[in-house]
DNA sequence: TATTGTTATACTCTATAACTATA
DNA sequence: TATAGTTATAGAGTATAACAATA
């Protein structure tokens, strides 16, 4: 969200936690704007970038690298299966786990949404230099590192 | 979250969206560790906060400064009311409009967890210099704006 | 007519805890 | 015993749409 002329912020001004909210709103409109009609969200593209990148993980293994718990992890698996864009196979070895895997549809839909999301990364932080922005996404990646 | 060692992220690497949620997921994990016990969430200290630096906000401008629906900003507004921390006052000259107000309870609240929070976060941010974390709120800011 | 607050409803995201199958 | 996946449940956050009161 934009700052509100005329209001006072006190310390919010001041706290890296309520900057990083307003940027990501601004991230998330775009994101929005850039998968209109495609019935997805940051959390379901990223299970599926995750997948696609690392075939035969394990739902565990794919909570971890989202920072959610299992549980969740098992949610957006469920959803990507409904739509037919992951496939559960047994893993060679381990009977207690499911290794992921993207279909062919899924492949595309990641692929078409990938191209679609970068490309509105990108226009949305048109207002940054290109130095500032690698900048930026260095010291976003020391703050959570 | 951190990142994992072995795991490929594709282009998430590259997206401002996806570094953000990482360092905002580190954050949001230290506000409940500086905010434990205290039944507080971001969004609602946020509320108290501008509140308290607003008095007689109308609940549809919080929802604005917030980035949110009128419908949200009431829902925290009915929060902060049934904690004790905001009166919804008439409003001098328009009978439509709830003016609101940090109670006595509610300054001493936001103050002592506003403290705690901006602690917390200059703690959280001692990865970076004094430097990187000012140029970060800029960037951040630049971003958002 | 337009705006404020309200209510109803729904969906996403996330967590915890307990259960099962397998290791 | 420990781990992977599952299920049940709950809460926070948010949105949209329709409504009443007031402007």
């Amino acid at each position: 969200m934009k700052r509100v002329a005329g209001l006072q912020y006190d310390v919010l001004d001041d706290l890296l936690g309520f900057a990083l909210r307003r940027a990501q709103l601004a991230m998330v409109g775009a994101f929005g704007q850039a998968t209109r009609g495609a019935d997805i969200t940051p959390p379901r593209l990223t299970a599926l970038i995750i997948v696609g990148a690392n075939p035969g993980i394990s739902q565990t293994a794919l909570g971890e690298a989202l920072g959610i718990a299992r549980s969740g992890a098992m949610l957006l698996t469920d959803w990507a299966q409904e739509r037919g864009f992951v496939e559960r196979r047994n893993h060679p070895g381990d009977g207690r786990v499911w290794g992921l895997h993207l279909t062919r549809a899924g492949e595309q839909f990641a692929q078409k949404t990938k191209l679609r999301v970068v490309d509105q990364d990108l226009k949305t932080s048109r207002r940054l230099t290109t130095g500032e922005r690698r900048e930026l996404l260095r010291l976003l990646d020391k703050l959570a590192a």
